[in-house]
DNA sequence: TTGTAGGCGTTATCAA
DNA sequence: TTGATAACGCCTACAA
């Protein structure tokens, strides 16, 4: 056992050829004799021998991973897109190297270059405004990459996102359809522009329904989720329906609602946007907007490594994906159809 | 915007000293006049100079960067650990390389091996039994490694589990308590080291009390609780209250019980394992043992990162963390008591 | 305080 | 088909 790892020159001297042939060897090249190339392989495997990944980098310019760069780690959205782009990443042989900045614009310039002689490509998701050529000034230009859910003004990179403002215009749609014509909106972080999309979807859907809106503030989590909900019980006029800018704050406005013994969706409907696996399990199940968060993540991986493999320089195309209206009991009009 | 990085080639020529000055200056050593380091590092922003990762692993032996294996990457389980693992990590500035094999373990050594040259060190979750001796066996011998929820017969490394044992017995003693005199346990897979140390738990309890016990096959899965729940629902002799090995399948259960009308806990009690996010929001509230999973990821990233500062190698302690009866709704006795 | 040069472990080029 | 040997980009003795 020992302390220190067996090199190639270790496979070389117990072989008796050159450290050039046993490289040429292990990797595949056909200018080695079958002989020598069996004699190789037994050698390496008998020692054990695992080539040095910094070494190999250094001297072929490739490092077989991708880096993630995200803002948090936390949730069910996170969890779920990493694992897309894992299944991705398995499939093509690659490492992830994952970062989170915890919403530090400083922070993510950091991670973003400390990415150097790391990574091959950059999955970057950023899902902030108010920052003009912060994202394109801390990109290393020397690496391809990938934006997920972000804001770009200037189209320098290849960026997929959801439809959010499509999503929330087909949700109040829903809602309005349903019968409900005094419609509350929760909504996400001012500086998160999926947010900003939603509310926008919100209003003009609203607008357009010429029905009656009512408009908390909320930041994504269960807790601000939970805190509207008791607000909107203690309102004068209370909503025929509540819809919450993602999944987290719908399941936190639900609890309030559970606790004050309010049915839904018998008293008040309510619905989210995001489809987070928990989302069918609370009770009544959560009617909501459909991202394929896993998808999401692979997609924008398969993207990336074209663009790694592409020689030239890639044409800066924007994808967006339609989310799915997914109605379960929570929104249900009359009898509830139970949908899993 | 060069498609060329900035070596410190560059940034010694453009501030007319040696690379190696560029290095001492940017690498804080105190071997160079003040006036150089502030030209040096002048000239380094301004040149948006970045050391290559790999270059200086290369040299200085040390990668910054710590690779974590993982079974997977789905629920709640893994990303609350790999957050626990994070918030560690930067607080040291240490990158984190994760990875997952899907439960093959010709995959797990694939990616235990694949790590050379690339990490510091080593986290690893495994939690499988009937491998004696794979995972020593596939841990780089010259890699500090410290195993999460792993069962060793060997102590030939730093050990970080949950008390599942006492934790089942605490549950079930908790179920015995409020006077359920038959109780029903949904067990985990077959093949996992914690799955086996719950049922034991619920085994012991139950013959100390002399109670009677149902046992129920299960994987972990919230499908697989869903199944068990109607199975209950079924039998003969409706059971008094149900244990599940964790926290998935006891929702599962919970939503077979809510779908045929079945009470929780005036019908039945139900409690599950692990307190994952979820547990608090369903309705009603699950009762359950509760396993701060990111702070198990932490505690074994501050181990882990011990080991690595240490000169000589460390003692292969284990450490066992305890887990908290978390008691909600589902198993309340009489008047529902909210915890959330 | 500074520069020169060797080494880290590979891969790739060029002769032989 | 093989073996020297020069990169790759950085760090660090050792000399100056």
């Amino acid at each position: 056992m020992a302390r220190t790892a067996v090199t190639i020159k270790d496979v070389a001297r117990e072989a008796k050829v050159s450290v050039a042939t046993v490289s040429r060897a292990l990797n595949g090249h056909d200018n080695v004799a079958e002989s020598v190339r069996q004699l190789v392989i037994a050698t390496a495997d008998r020692l054990r021998y695992q080539p040095h990944a910094a070494a190999r980098s250094l001297s072929s310019r490739r490092t077989q991973t991708i880096g993630v760069v995200l803002p948090d780690l936390y949730g069910e959205f996170f969890s779920e897109l990493i694992r897309g782009i894992d299944q991705v990443a398995r499939a093509h042989r690659q490492h992830l190297l994952v970062s989170s900045y915890h919403g530090h614009p400083e922070e993510q310039g950091e991670a973003l270059r400390a990415m150097r002689g790391r990574v091959d490509g950059l999955l970057v998701l950023s899902p902030y405004v108010d920052r003009p050529g912060f994202l394109t000034e801390n990109l290393p230009a020397y690496l391809p990459a990938v934006l997920i859910n972000t804001h770009l003004e200037d189209a320098a990179y290849p960026v997929l996102s959801i439809d959010n403002y499509g999503g929330a215009v087909t949700m109040t749609r829903h809602l309005l359809d349903a019968g409900h014509r005094h419609i509350a909106f929760i909504g996400g972080p001012d500086d998160n522009f999926d947010a900003r999309e939603r509310l926008r979807g919100f209003r003009d859907a609203i607008k357009a329904g010429d029905a009656q809106a009512m408009e908390l503030p909320g930041d994504f989590s269960e807790a601000k989720g939970y805190e509207a909900g008791k607000q909107l019980l203690a309102a004068s006029e209370r909503p025929h329906a509540v819809f919450a800018a993602n999944d987290m704050m719908a399941l936190g406005c639900l609890y309030a609602f559970n606790e004050a013994g309010v049915q839904v969706p018998g008293d008040i409907a309510l619905a989210g946007f995001d489809d987070i696996p928990l989302a069918r399990f609370v009770h009544p199940p959560l009617t909501t907007m459909q991202v394929s968060i896993a998808e999401l993540g692979g997609h924008a991986m398969t993207r990336l490594l074209e663009g790694i493999e592409a020689t030239e320089a890639q044409p800066a195309t924007t994808h967006t994906l339609v989310p799915e209206l997914i109605v379960r009991d929570s929104s249900a009009r009359n009898s509830p159809q139970r949908k899993r």
